[in-house]
DNA sequence: TTTAGTAAAGGTGTCGACAATCTGCTTGGG
DNA sequence: CCCAAGCAGATTGTCGACACCTTTACTAAA
């Protein structure tokens, strides 16, 4: 399942201080990187020991992995990782669609011009991806180098920031990454992603906002696509396969 | 501030069984009520004290209530109640007008005739509510009897419900609280949701959406109303007034 | 008088241990 | 042979104590 992870002295102190951001830190990263399976269970005494740390902190790590979806948990149970069904996917881009939208409206409206160019810069670096070039990833980037956290964050309503980027975001990586084999996904995508721009660049608001539904409604069907034929299974043996 | 609470023997076992689950709710009304002050710190140990419990079922309640954003917490420093600058607080609002819009085209196609008719009992009771005839109140409703409660359940997003009314509908109830005293903003909004339970019922879904994003904009105009004559005060001073 | 430094006090972060609960298996009965 | 009840093991929930950090108040020097 997982290796044993020596915690540095120096990274100890590194982070925010903490251990319990630190271990936070790590175990969603394992989860969103699927080194730790979809719907597999969380083992309190477990993690404590591979991560050479106590329950205490661990347990808010546990919390915090709770508040962005990442764990579901129940009381005297115990966690296990999120294994969202079809319909729980499909209603996560719906949210997606309507929030992300009113992102990348406003985005035209308020982003600088210096912003604009970062964000060209941005899908150029897409552009002359390898990965990219071969028809396979794209989706692999994070953080300011993803082309809709980048938006998000021009949008300047910060708490829709807080809420798309530290909350749901990592989420949607997981399943980004689940489903990024598509054969043909990638280059439409940046295509769709080079339209959102040039109505940003433009100032077109409503332009913006209408371009990027459709945009999120094709990664919907796409996502639909990759479920014809594991319609038979629940998430629970999807997990544990 | 508070008073000491006395954990009911029996109390202890009712709800989820957890001491965090029981506290965390006794924790969120007091906030949302106003009982303990926007802006005010909250000590781990003195609420420990007061509750009756040890800091670690403690502390995991305060985390729930930050997921809540009903507290702001900084590592080493401690939590703090939330007060949402003007920015924030429109912020709030504006997502809202995209999320509830949403879940109110949903609930125009989706909800059931029987749904539709608790609806209609719910504005009814409203309309009955002495306070309302007063003219103040009608927003002290919680839960089942709350008109945006019962929508959002009804658009049959069950991610979608999770988001409104598990996270954001305690941070949101907690400023209906502090801004309901507005002369006419009562009638005005009951009309409102008349205006889009027709919607509804004649399972107009685009009209119903635009209806609750125009009654979500009319709330926002109505807290901007309530913002102008304090706005040289910083949130943080108003907390501890 | 103001400011920098320091020390004490309070509070948060972390730990290890105990108690209550759930899970799975064994055993007995139908 | 199958099902139900009870038991053993493991896991989660809770607690009290200690270490480290932050804050604040006090002292001293400019």
């Amino acid at each position: 399942m997982l290796d044993a992870v020596e915690l540095h002295p120096s990274a100890q102190q590194l982070d925010s201080g903490t251990l319990a951001e630190h271990v936070f830190r790590l175990i969603q990263a394992a989860i969103v990187k699927g080194e730790i399976a979809p719907g597999s269970k969380i083992s309190e005494p477990e993690l404590a020991r591979t991560y050479g740390i106590s329950r205490g902190p661990l347990r808010e790590a546990i919390h915090r992995l709770e508040g962005q979806k990442l764990l579901v948990r129940v009381p005297h149970v115990g966690a296990r990782v999120v294994s969202l069904s079809h319909a729980e996917l499909i209603e996560l881009y719906e949210i997606r669609e309507s929030l992300e939208g009113m992102a990348c409206r406003l985005a035209a409206e308020r982003m600088t011009e210096a912003e604009i160019d970062d964000l060209r810069r941005v899908l150029s670096t897409h552009e002359r991806d390898e990965a990219f070039q071969a028809g396979v990833g794209y989706y692999q980037q994070e953080g300011d180098f993803d082309f809709h956290y980048r938006i998000i964050q021009g949008s300047g309503n910060r708490t829709l920031a807080k809420l798309l980027c530290d909350e749901l975001y990592q989420l949607v990586r997981m399943y980004r990454i689940q489903f990024s084999t598509t054969p043909n996904r990638p280059h439409q995508a940046f295509a769709e992603h080079h339209r959102i721009l040039d109505a940003i660049a433009e100032r077109d608001g409503e332009l913006a906002e209408l371009l990027m539904r459709r945009h999120i409604a094709a990664s919907k069907r796409n996502v639909e696509r990759h479920f014809t034929g594991v319609l038979e299974q629940t998430p629970h043996e999807r997990g544990n396969a």
